[in-house]
DNA sequence: CGCTCGGTTGATGCACATCAAAGGCTGTGG
DNA sequence: CCACAGCCTTTGATGTGCATCAACCGAGCG
């Protein structure tokens, strides 16, 4: 079994919230047919409007899922980190065929590519895994509402809570650096302004050492500075 | 069987596309205990923080789902018709114990209130339903999707946007009505702008004969002149 | 070496927010 | 029945946060 795929990643692939404490034998079914893709800095998975043939799994790296706006600027509409899955609930609507939606690499990345055809067999029968389909599909939505809720509030509130979301709980280092290396144009796509307006706020916070910058993206040096930009 | 419940409210949860096609006794249990409930006008069905005991369908009228902005604005997320099935992901959740998020009627409006134990014993364990909880689910992040995408663009485009999603395909008169009452108010808190901004845009519109006023909210006079307003 | 990409800074302008004032309409309580 | 409060709407005057435009730097890369 699994002959294309590493020891490594099938446990990388148990560790996510989708496949904890899934059985042996369940976890192969509905990996048949998966394969390994590894994709270079910037490469597209797929584009919205792409037909879609099937959806997949990070296993190392990360994605963003974009979209663009009418003037043509990349909207961010999620970021998919390890052990997420993208493209999945599509895989339910029968008469959709194509993503609404672009995936594209940052950085070098690794992702389970997965045939619809599979899903259609077992993820489909499979209640236990639709339910953590809706968890995670209930998680994303509550990020969405919890940036739609910050609409009106000033741009320097937006993007300390985008930075506080992300932090790296897992290290314990002073440093809390982001759990993934995100660039002001990013963040700036993501919240939906202009880089030069991100950039402002963030040189200023460099200057009174709230955060700072990496090679892996901004590291945050004081969490109540950023805490106090999100008041008032 | 459903003595608590009219026939004609029978006929209503069978045409939601939650229940479309389900086999009657299984409607029966997953309508286990559940019961009507009427609300005037801006009543809540529940607020954020309140404990998650139940979740409900919309049998008539429609609720607003919102948030409170930090200064106390509302934020609307997403309007539920009838049909709509409101609350029922966070069911799932098992340590997530309340709301995130508050419910409120527009106008006169009836539900099917389903307690929590009712969807343990049925709706967790039942793959289809959970499969249309997923669809449902994906509709309204494609809404919201769609939303964020034109979050750079002018004001008078996503607005535009809006009335022409929330245009009632059912009328064929000339004149397309919304498939609810919008109140001005309720757009802005919507798009997340200031009710002013909606007015003056929505006044030059009703001088130059793109839709008017009427008792049910706002009216569509010419879906050209409208999509004119999403270009450029 | 030219290219693209990410970051930065300053000057200028505009779309939208904010504040203020007022009128209509509905429901409610004295 | 009237007074009053709350909600929705409207208009005008004024302000400002962010966008836009332009120019430039440094790093990596084919």
């Amino acid at each position: 079994m699994f002959h294309l795929i590493e020891k490594s990643d099938i446990e990388k692939v148990c560790q996510s919230p989708i496949f904890q404490d899934i059985r042996r034998e369940e976890l192969e079914k509905a990996l048949t047919h998966a394969r390994v893709k590894t994709l270079r800095h910037r490469e597209y998975i797929f584009r919205a409007g792409d037909s879609a043939q099937g959806f997949c799994l990070v296993l190392d790296g990360a994605l963003k899922l974009i979209r663009h706006s009418p003037r043509g600027e990349e909207v961010i509409m999620h970021f998919a980190l390890q052990g997420d899955l993208v493209g999945a609930l599509l895989m339910n609507q029968p008469d959709q065929s194509s993503y609404p939606i672009s995936a594209k690499s940052m950085g070098p990345t690794r992702v389970l590519s997965i045939p619809r055809e599979t899903y259609r067999q077992f993820w489909q029968t499979h209640v236990e895994i639709q339910k953590r389909l809706n968890a995670s599909l209930y998680q994303r939505m509550s990020n969405i509402q919890d940036e739609k809720t910050m609409a009106r509030s000033p741009l320097r509130m937006r993007i300390a809570n985008l930075l506080l979301k992300h932090i790296d709980t897992d290290s314990q280092s002073n440093n809390k650096s982001l759990s993934l290396a995100l660039t002001r144009q990013e963040i700036a796509d993501s919240l939906g302004v202009a880089v030069e307006s991100v950039i402002r706020v963030m040189s200023d916070w460099q200057k009174d050492g709230s955060i700072q910058k990496s090679e892996e993206g901004p590291e945050v040096l004081d969490i109540k500075k950023l805490l106090a930009h999100l008041e008032a």
